[in-house]
Formats: C-alpha cells, structure tokens, sequence
DNA sequence: GTGAGAAGTTAGTCTAGACTAACCACGTGA
DNA sequence: TCACGTGGTTAGTCTAGACTAACTTCTCAC
C-alpha cells in the first residue's frame, strides 16, 4: 500500500481526534474530514489489512507504530507550515487551510528549511 | 470546465514553451511535462471547445486571452513560490519541482504574502 | 420488548486523469 | 514512388478516491 495524500490525511486525523477526545471512531474522522462513513469505512479497512491501525471490538480505532510514523510526520509539517504562513502575515484560517495541502506535496528539503526559517525568527 | 490541476499544468507548459521557442505543437507539451501524447491530445481538445487555446491548421497552439489568463497567473505564482524557497535556502532543484506542486493549491493570500515577503527581502 | 437512531459495512457508480494499442496524415529520402 | 518516421487522434482500460443506496447491528428510551 502506497500512502497516497488522502491516506495521509485520514492518518493525520486519527491523530488529531486521538489527541483531542481520547478516543477515535470512524464517525469523527468522517466528520473531521467532511466525508462520507463508507469513505472513512473503506480506508480503515485498507489500514486494518495494512498494519497501519488497529480496531478494537467496540469500533475504537487506535494507530500502529507504522502509522503513528507517518501521522506524526503529517502533523509536524502541518504545524511548522501554518506557523511559517502565519510569520510572513497569512491569517489563521487560509494558514490552516493552505497548509494542509501544502504538507503533503513538499519536499524533505523544503520542509527543513521552512523549519530553520521558523527557528530564526523566535 | 472547471481547471484542475492538470489543466493549470497544460496551460502553463504552453505559455512557457511559447516563451521558450516561440511555436507550440502538442508533442513539445508531451516532452515536457512527461506525459503521453494522448494525454495531450485530449486536453488539447477540451482547451479548444471551451475556448482557452487556438489550433492553426498545422498544429500549432496558442492561447486565448482567457487561457492566458490563467497560464499567466500559474506562471507567476510558480516563479515567486520558487524565489521564495530559495530566498530561505532550498535549492534550485527542489525549489522548481516544490513551487510546481504547491502553486496549485495555495490560497490567494497566502501567495500575496509570499511575494510581500521577496520583496522585503530585496 | 419494540421502534428509532447511530455507527459501520457492502455494493455499485461516478469523475479525473493518466495509460496503451491502433490508427491516420503528411513529408522526406532512397 | 514508396516506405518510414513524426505528429496527432480515437477507443478502450486502469486507478484513486469520492459518492449514494441499502443493509446490519447495537443501544436506549418508552
């Protein structure tokens, strides 16, 4: 399974909600996401099969270590993106928004140098 | 037609091949974007319905103002993204294929902060 | 205990955007 | 003149990723 943008972001999300609530199910990630259930069924399935998350009886959905790899990965982009679009003036909203794009179709590269670019200005 | 992606990359490989050699055939697009001639051809086709691009009788492309609208504003987004991740140390290489992907989903505020932030850097 | 709502799944469909295979038209060199 | 290479097109296929419709299961209130 290759991890393509929109696995990315159902992994990212599972991370978020995890942080947020505790507790994960494919209900709020649907609605985090703004899908629909059979999208955010489909994917866990995949997930599930591919060892990037685990679904306990009850419907909890927890990340793998494989998962929370790349979920972590995500989330550190998006955070250091929104920071970096926010420091140059962008407002919150379009820096949440664009950021989330961005995070995944930048290169390594860039990311750390967006990062130094972050660590200089504090 | 709504521009996708795509669309935004064949219009914008136009522009600067014209840029570049002056006459545009389908075959240079193919070249440079690394895709398949039929790929173009059926793009080129859409193009030509909904009035972005002309076709002369020996096969050469030009745009419309209404394409050129767009290619024009692609183009300008994609030269100040890459300035910019330069301007912060990425290196040429990246900087072009990252500005290539971010310059189709960034939000109009975000890319008049970027280009305020070269030109305080200037 | 029964009906309703919430959560999850399955099956089928749609769109975008690429691909290959196969074909046509044209110009050029031997 | 004719075979071949180049450029373009058409038809059909594939994949990713979403959707709706319809179903099951479970829980809870009455």
């Amino acid at each position: 399974m290759i991890i393509k943008e929109s696995a990315e972001n159902y992994l990212e999300s599972i991370f978020v909600i995890k942080k947020q609530k505790g507790l994960v199910r494919s209900i709020d990630i649907a609605n985090d996401l703004g899908v629909s259930k059979p999208s955010v069924s489909v994917a866990m399935k995949n997930f599930r099969e591919e060892g990037y998350i685990t679904v306990d009886p009850d419907g909890y959905i927890d990340l793998t270590s494989k998962g929370l790899e790349i979920a972590n990965r995500v989330y550190e982009r998006h955070e250091i993106i929104s920071e970096a679009l926010m420091a140059i003036g962008v407002s919150k909203e379009a820096a949440l928004v664009d950021s989330c794009k961005i995070e995944h179709v930048i290169s390594e590269e860039s990311f750390l140098r967006i990062k130094e670019f972050i660590a200089n200005k504090k």
